[in-house]
DNA sequence: CTCCTGTCTGACCGATTGGTCAAATAACTC
DNA sequence: GAGTTATTTGACCAATCGGTCAGACAGGAG
C-alpha cells in the first residue's frame, strides 16, 4: 500500500525513538516516575502504548535511559578547573553554562529534579560518586583562592549549590515564575539578563570585581 | 474489651487525622499527586485504607488540604516592608524567615515544589493572585531603595527568586545535598551556617553593609 | 437491657496500571 | 516472485488504582 520510493525504516525508528524520549522526559518531568503513565507517554508521542513498549522494553529502562542521557549533558558541562586561573572567570562561565544547560533543556532539568524530590533512587550512586569527587575537586581550588586573598572566603560547597539552585530554579518552577511575572514563557532577552543578574549578584558576593 | 477508663474518642480522631496528614504529606512529596497512592498513604499512616477515606473524603480533597496548610505557613512568613525600613534588616529577615520554613516543613516545602514542577495545576489562582501582588509590592520598594542609592540596581523579582530558590533548595534537594556532603541530615549548626553564608553572599552582592 | 451515633474495615466495584503475545503488516534480500 | 526479518497493534493478563458500602464495632443515654 506504501507508495513511497525510499521508506528508509531507519529514519523511521530514529523518528519514533526520538520522539518517545522527548514525550517521555515530558511526562516523566511532570509526574514524577510513579506518577508517569506509558498510555500517556504514548498519547503524547502520538503511537500505541504497545509500540512505545516494543521500543523501550520497560518503563524502568526508559526512565533509566533518560536520566542517563541527562546526566551525559551534565557531565559535558564539567569542564575541570585550575588553581591558577582567574576566579571572577571560573565562578562566571560556571554560573553561564549550568544557565545554558538549564536553558536549553528544561525537561531534563526537571526530570532530574523529580528524580531527586523522590529521594534519588536511580542516582545515589552518581551523586556519591563522581558528582560527590567533582565538587570536592572544586571545593579544593576555592579554599586555596580564600587563602590568597583572592576572593572571599566562603564555604565552596555552600557556593556551589547557591548557583546550582539559582540557575535550576528557572526550569524546575518555571509555573511558578511565569505565574508571577505573568508571562506565557521567559525569552532569550530575560534568560540573559538573568545569568547576568546572577553573575553581579554572586561574584561580587563573593568580593570578586565588580 | 476495651480496659481503659477514659477512651476519649476525640482524642483518637485528632491522633488519626494527624497521622494521616503526616503521611500524606511525605508521600504526596516523593510521589507527585499522580504518584502518591491512598494504600502508601494508609500504610505510612498505619492505618486501613478504608479508615484514611474516612477521615478525608477523597485524594484530592487530601491533597488540597495539604496544599493549603503550606500556603497559611507560608503566608504567616510574609509580612509587609516599607520603604523606610532598613534595606539590609529586611532582606537579611527575608532570607532567615523563608530558611527557617524550609528547615521547619521540609516536606511540605517538597510538596509544593512537586506541585509547582507538575504545573501548579491546583496553584495557578494563588500564584497569579496573592502571591504575585506581594512580590510586586516588595519590587517596588527594593526598587525605591535602589534609587536612594541604599542598595545595587539590582532586579527585584529576580532578587526574590534568587532567595527563594537558594533556600528552598535546602528541602527540594535533600538528597542531592546529603549525597554530596556525605551525610545523613543537616543538623542546626549546618543551617545556621547556611543562612550566614546567603546573608553574607547576597546582601554583599547587592551592594548592602559587609 | 435497648437504642443511637460515631468509628472502623473487609469485600467489592469499574477503571487504569505495566507488560505480554500472536497475528498482521511492511520492508529488505535473494 | 519467494523468503526472511523488522515493525505495528489490538486483545488480553494480573495487579493496583480511587472509591463505595454494608455491616461489625464501640461508648453514652434512657
Amino acid at each position: 500500500m506504501t507508495t513511497m520510493s525510499a521508506p528508509d525504516a531507519t529514519r523511521t525508528r530514529r523518528r519514533n525513538e526520538k520522539a518517545i524520549l522527548e514525550a517521555a522526559e515530558q511526562v516523566f518531568a511532570r509526574h514524577g516516575y510513579r506518577g508517569a503513565s506509558i498510555q500517556a507517554i504514548a498519547e503524547a508521542a502520538a503511537l500505541p502504548k504497545s509500540n512505545v513498549l516494543y521500543y523501550v522494553g520497560s518503563k524502568k529502562t526508559l526512565y533509566v535511559k533518560l536520566l542517563e542521557r541527562m546526566m551525559s549533558r551534565w557531565n559535558a558541562m564539567l569542564d575541570d578547573i585550575n588553581v591558577e586561573d582567574d576566579p571572577a572567570r571560573v565562578l562566571e562561565a560556571f554560573i553561564r553554562s549550568k544557565m545554558q544547560l538549564t536553558r536549553e533543556h528544561p525537561q531534563g532539568s526537571r526530570l532530574f529534579a523529580a528524580e531527586i524530590l523522590g529521594g534519588a533512587p536511580f542516582l545515589q550512586e552518581y551523586l556519591r560518586g563522581e558528582l560527590r569527587e567533582w565538587v570536592e575537586q572544586r571545593a579544593r581550588v576555592f579554599e586555596q583562592w580564600a587563602e590568597r586573598g583572592l576572593m572571599d572566603p566562603v564555604d565552596p560547597v555552600w557556593l556551589i549549590f547557591l548557583i546550582w539552585s539559582a540557575t535550576q530554579h528557572y526550569a524546575d518552577f518555571e509555573a511558578q515564575v511565569l505565574g508571577i511575572t505573568d508571562r506565557q514563557q521567559l525569552n532569550d532577552t530575560d534568560y540573559q539578563r538573568i545569568t547576568d543578574f546572577l553573575c553581579q549578584v554572586i561574584l561580587k558576593g563573593c568580593g570578586l570585581r565588580v
